[in-house]
DNA sequence: AGCCATATTGTCCTTTAGGACAATAGCCGG
DNA sequence: CCGGCTATTGTCCTAAAGGACAATATGGCT
């Protein structure tokens, strides 16, 4: 019976600077960490390597450096870290084959999710992106077509968060992502007559006076 | 401290038979099954369901299948089993709400998989679909520039203000605090209607599909 | 002088947003 | 059982947003 390689279960982190965010390592305490330069092909990190993050380096192109990467890693799968995410870098790096794209100050916690779903062989998307690209390829082909995942929920809608019912805190953030009402009812499975009907319950409830200025708090850009 | 009701853990299976695949009770012993009509909103099942799996009747139009399990179940995840997967069902589906979709005959350790995604807040789309979406997106995003973007693409609104004019600029960042056309018209000493021709070159400039987007693209709210 | 980019403005049109007023139904606590 | 709250949906309406197509004027450059 011929004798099987180790199954590789490693994280390799790459990253520019070759060190790691305290919480990459909180999420995976035995991970590896590399600069781009120092990766070799077939060596043990790599080989080893179940997952790997690349950390991307703001000063050149996305697209560049995965692809780079994947000339030495092989078939592993790539989970992409931005400092700033943006949905067309995430687009044209999963066209050019990565398998997740994330914040690359996202949680341990979330860190986890992402490993998970694309180590049972899922993609790892942004809700936002996500919705995205559904929304854009179904016909739906309007201009209006995009939600955006905050990180965090700033405070100061936080603070607020107690004044609205669990459907309206729900309208309000898929809102704040960039939802047109339409989006919002058929994600919701609602109207958008009812999307109306919260939409208008939280403007009075938080001060907000349209939907553009609505985000804006959500977001914690308006002095409230 | 205010009394919590149990965590919804279970998987309830919907399908027109009311009967099970044995499949999926080989992935989920404890499933509840049910036919659609079964259904009563607020009942034990619905209330313990963590995830709902919904088996198409094929002699029905999918999304409105979708549409009348939601009322039923409110805010709980549904993951779509399809005895002939499809493309167009699949992406109707998805932008009716669906977080999963994929074959009815899946293994269990697929349906596991799957479930276990969906539960962590992601989207299951199979693979081929994934890729079409990403693909046809990243396409169509592309083409849509009215100038040129450079093969670099800008992470930041800082990076990409050279795409635009000094006075599409100073639109830019009044719109993104809030104002309306006719503030911006008041404040600039123009009309609305050029203002409006600004914030079309601008959309265009910067891939924005409405105001809102334009807002949170300039403030920096990215994807995760 | 001619060309180009930019700024400005117009008309026409559809879609979306959002307010007002109203109604039904379900859930929960008193 | 009843009242209050929430969710949902309807009709009617005006205002704003945004796209298409078109036009003029100005300044800079060749």
């Amino acid at each position: 019976m011929p004798r099987r390689a180790p199954v590789p279960s490693q994280h390799l982190f790459v990253s520019p600077s070759g060190e790691a965010l305290s919480r990459w390592l909180e999420a995976f305490p035995r991970a590896v960490l590399a600069k781009p330069k120092e990766l070799r092909k077939g060596s043990e990190s790599v080989k080893n390597a179940a997952l790997v993050w690349l950390h991307l380096d703001q000063s050149l192109p996305c697209v560049d450096q995965l692809v780079a990467i994947k000339k030495k890693i092989g078939t592993t799968r790539v989970i992409v870290l931005a400092s700033i995410p943006d949905n067309e870098d995430a687009l044209a790096l999963f066209s050019a084959g990565a398998r997740g794209y994330c914040n690359a100050h996202a949680t341990a916690a979330n860190l986890k999710q992402v490993a998970s779903a694309v180590q049972a062989g899922g993609l790892w998307i942004g809700e936002a992106l996500m919705q995205r690209l559904v929304v854009a390829t179904h016909g739906a082909l309007s201009r209006k077509t995009l939600r955006q995942v905050p990180e965090k929920t700033p405070q100061s809608f936080s603070e607020k968060l107690h004044l609205l019912t669990a459907r309206e805190n729900e309208v309000a953030k898929t809102l704040a992502n960039g939802a047109s009402n339409k989006e919002i009812a058929r994600m919701l499975g609602i109207t958008d007559r009812t999307v109306k009907a919260h939409v208008s319950a939280i403007f009075q409830k938080l001060g907000a006076r349209d939907r553009l200025h609505l985000a804006l708090i959500i977001n914690g850009h308006s002095p409230t």
